[in-house]
DNA sequence: CCTACCGATCGGTAGG
DNA sequence: CCTACCGATCGGTAGG
C-alpha cells in the first residue's frame, strides 16, 4: 500500500496458490475462471484501487499467468465494468428481496426506510462486499460507454427509495426536499466504507439505528 | 479521462503556456514555483485522481520540464501530502473564521451547525476547492508516515463539531449517538463532491437548508 | 490458457 | 530548473 516505496520485482509466472490441484487435462473451465477473475478483481480494486492494481496482480490471485486475463476480458477496463455490473445486479436483487419480505408485514414507510438502510449497510460493509464499494469509488476509471451502461442499473436501485421518501415527506416525517434528501442519505451511508471497522465499531444494526435517529424525528 | 484509449505521445519538453514571459535571469523564484506546483497538482489530482496524473502532467501545467518538480518535492507522494496539508490548514482557518463571526450573535447550536455545514459545502464545492476533495478521496495513496502527519489536522477540524453536536443532543434536537451522527453527517456532506453540479443543481445555501431539514426536527 | 514478447509510460536521478 | 537519461512496470498481443 505504500506506493512511495517500490516493491521487489516478482518473476512473471507466479506459482499457483499452494494446494490448488492442477487440472489433469486443461485448466479452462470457462464461466468458472471468468467468475474467479471478477471476484479477485473486486477484492483487489477495493483494497488497492483500480490504478494501483495490475492485471498481473489479478492473474496471480487466481493462479493464472500474466497474459491470461485477456483471454476472458478485452481490457482491464472491461474487467472493472464486469465487477460493477455484477455488483449492481446482486445489490438490486438483494434489495428487492429484503423489501418483499417486509412488505408482507407492514407498509409504514419508516419501517421500509429502515429496511433499505440496513440492506445498504449490508451491501456496503457486509461479508464479501467488495463490488459496490468498487462501483462507488472507481467509476472515474470507466470510459463513457461503460459508465452509461451502468446508469440504468443505478436508477433501478434508487427507484426503490423514492416512493418511500415521498411517503415520509407526505406524512411529515421528512422535511427536506426529497431528491436532495436521497442524495444526502446515500452519502451518509456510502461514506461508511471510508471509516467503518467491523472489529472496533458498532454493528450494522447499530449503524442503522443511528441513521434512522438522525434522519427521522422521534417515532 | 478515457483511460482505455491511449493518448498520443507528447514530446517531453512541453512548450510553456502562451503568454508566460521568460524570466530574463533565472526561472527560479522559490516559494512561488512551489506554490504553483501545489495548486496545479491539487487541480489535476482532483480531476483525474492521483494515480492517473503523471508528474509530467503537473510539470507541464506550470510550464516546467519533466524532471523539475523533483527539485521542489522529493517524490510525487510528498507533493500529494503537501496538497492535503495546505488544504487542511486553509479549511481549519476558514472554519474558525466562520464560527468566530457568528458566535458574536448567537450560541444556538442549531445555528452553529448551519454555519459549520455551510462552510463545509464551501470548502468542498466552492470556487478553487480542489484541496479537500483530494484529501478525502486520495488518502489511500499516502504512506503511513504521511497519513499520520495529517491526523492531528483532521481532528482539529472535527473538534469544532463535537461540542455543537453534543449541545444539540442535550437539547433534544439530535437523537442519534453523537459520534456516529458526526460520521454520518460528514458522509452526507462529503459525498456531495460526487454528484454536485453547480450548473444544474441547487445552490450551496439550498444544500445547507436541505441538510439542516434532514438532520434536525422542525425548528 | 501459456509463452514470449513489445511499445509506452512513469517516477526519479546525475550533473550542470 | 533544464538536459538527458535509466530501470521498472504496465496493459496488451501473436501464436500456439
Amino acid at each position: 500500500m505504500d506506493r512511495n516505496i517500490s516493491a521487489p520485482p516478482l518473476p512473471d509466472p507466479p506459482r499457483r496458490p499452494r494446494g490448488r490441484p492442477r487440472k489433469t487435462v486443461d485448466a479452462r473451465d470457462d464461466g468458472n475462471r471468468r467468475q474467479a477473475l471478477i471476484r479477485a478483481a473486486a477484492q483487489l480494486f477495493h483494497r488497492k484501487g483500480f490504478d494501483a492494481t495490475s492485471t498481473r496482480d489479478i492473474a496471480a490471485a487466481v493462479g493464472m499467468h500474466s497474459g491470461s486475463p485477456f483471454y476472458h476480458f478485452k481490457s482491464k477496463g472491461e474487467l472493472l465494468h464486469a465487477v460493477m455490473e455484477e455488483g449492481m445486479r446482486a445489490a438490486i436483487a438483494q434489495q428487492a428481496d429484503a423489501l418483499s419480505k417486509s412488505e408482507q408485514t407492514t407498509t409504514d414507510p419508516r419501517w421500509l426506510l429502515a429496511i433499505l438502510i440496513r440492506n445498504q449497510f449490508d451491501v456496503l460493509l457486509g461479508p464479501g462486499s467488495d463490488f459496490i464499494p468498487v462501483m462507488l469509488y472507481e467509476s472515474r476509471s470507466l470510459n463513457a460507454r461503460q459508465r452509461a451502461s451502468l446508469v440504468q442499473l443505478q436508477s433501478d436501485y434508487e427507484a426503490a427509495w423514492t416512493p418511500v421518501l415521498e411517503a415520509l415527506h407526505a406524512a411529515g416525517h421528512l422535511r427536506a426536499d426529497v431528491k436532495l434528501a436521497r442524495l444526502l442519505i446515500f452519502g451518509a451511508l456510502n461514506w461508511s466504507v471510508q471509516w467503518y471497522d467491523a472489529r472496533k465499531d458498532a454493528t450494522l444494526d447499530d449503524l442503522t439505528t443511528a441513521a434512522m435517529a438522525l434522519f427521522l424525528p422521534a417515532a
